[in-house]
DNA sequence: ATTACTAGTAAGCGAGTAT
DNA sequence: TATACTCGCTTACTAGTAA
């Protein structure tokens, strides 16, 4: 969506444009938009043939009432600046389901874990983890996770090794909860790694490349 | 504000750019922008000539961060969506200050309509109302006004003549409380007569031609 | 890898104006 | 009064490429 008819429909739902029809000539708008009447005729005509406005044909002026699709792209618009500003307490992703080395297996069987797993997130997590690729771009927001307190999971001693803390956090896989888990002190990979109290690719019926929501919830 | 510049912004926001500087490449913000990298360089390049970020390059990439001024741009913007989705409990109006015809005083020394106020209302007005000229886009918004239940002010008779119905909204101006006051059958007109416990003039220190922020209130 | 310059092309703009 | 077309001008875009 061109970023000028996304502000042009703003502006007509801030008159009203979505309850109810709004009298606005093309001049009007562009007094309003700091643009032509010119202008604001050809942004009307593009909203129009888009579809985001519907337009009745006054003898002066013109009804323009915001339509479905309008509405809709501009709630999403909304939604956006709530992530920003109001649902810090949720991260969202878009991710790649993907196989990891197996080791996830290895990890969640360790009864020095999964004892604290049931403890601390209140669930036992069925075997192995589901990896998730993100997109490089998302890697920017798992740097938010600092300013939040994880629910750390203690490393312990067996005879033939240690293993090291976790860090959790609780959080959805398309809408199944479950948990991040990322290893104490180490960058940030590009791979998430999941637990439930599922096996989340027989219930989601999930195959390698296909795409998973995410969202890492804090407040929970 | 150019609103592709506006985009740009809310796209680093998203990715955490106000709380974390954001590693991002100019070809990555292009990707999510759907434009080229030549063009989001560009961007960057306005964003930081208008001071909305910071940026520190590092060996690769570049580190991004939303400065003060751009946090505050883009919560101007989420107000906007706020008072379109979320606050149409309220409608807020730009208007000037200007003279009636005087006519406001009468009418409020009414005794059959003070009464009312002072039952319905919770205050005795100051005899006289503050009008304030809206501007004509801002009409608009007073259509929004049917989906909302008035306080209705009866209307009465006296010996010389008879007074009819008025509808009234809570309301702020300048922030100090009063309440609209509309005759009950007739076209929205693009002043607005502004009842208040006070004398507004005095008290905000208004003359003709002041601009004025009306808040309509429906929940209080 | 990057960023960002140059230059040629495409899109956007608004004065003038027809309707 | 309106809307919206044409057209010359400006801005924005991206391929190519230097650093």
């Amino acid at each position: 969506m061109k970023a000028y008819l996304l502000q042009t429909l703003k502006e007509i739902a801030l008159l009203g444009g979505i309850k109810n029809k709004v009298e606005l000539s093309s001049h009007e708008l562009g007094k309003q938009l700091n643009t032509s009447q010119q202008t604001a005729s050809r942004y009307l005509l593009e909203l129009d043939k888009k579809k985001l406005i519907s337009r009745e044909h006054g003898i002066k002026k013109q009804l323009i009432l915001i339509t479905k699709e309008g509405k809709n792209l501009l709630q999403s618009e909304y939604t956006d600046f709530q992530r920003i500003f109001d649902l810090s307490d949720k991260i969202f992703f878009k991710g790649k389901v993907t196989s990891g080395l197996g080791e996830g297996r290895y990890y969640t069987e360790q009864k020095g874990y999964t004892k604290q797993f049931q403890e601390k997130l209140g669930f036992k997590p069925y075997p192995g983890t589901l990896n998730a690729e993100i997109e490089y771009v998302e890697k920017n927001k798992l740097r938010l996770l600092n300013d939040h307190r994880a629910i750390v999971i203690d490393g312990f001693k067996t005879k033939n090794r240690s293993f090291g803390n976790v860090r959790c956090f609780k959080a959805e896989i398309n809408k199944k909860k479950g948990a991040i888990v990322l290893p104490m002190r180490s960058h940030y990979s590009h791979i998430l790694e999941f637990i439930a109290p599922i096996y989340l690719r027989g219930k989601l019926n999930l195959k390698d490349g296909d795409n998973v929501n995410i969202i890492i919830n804090f407040k929970e």
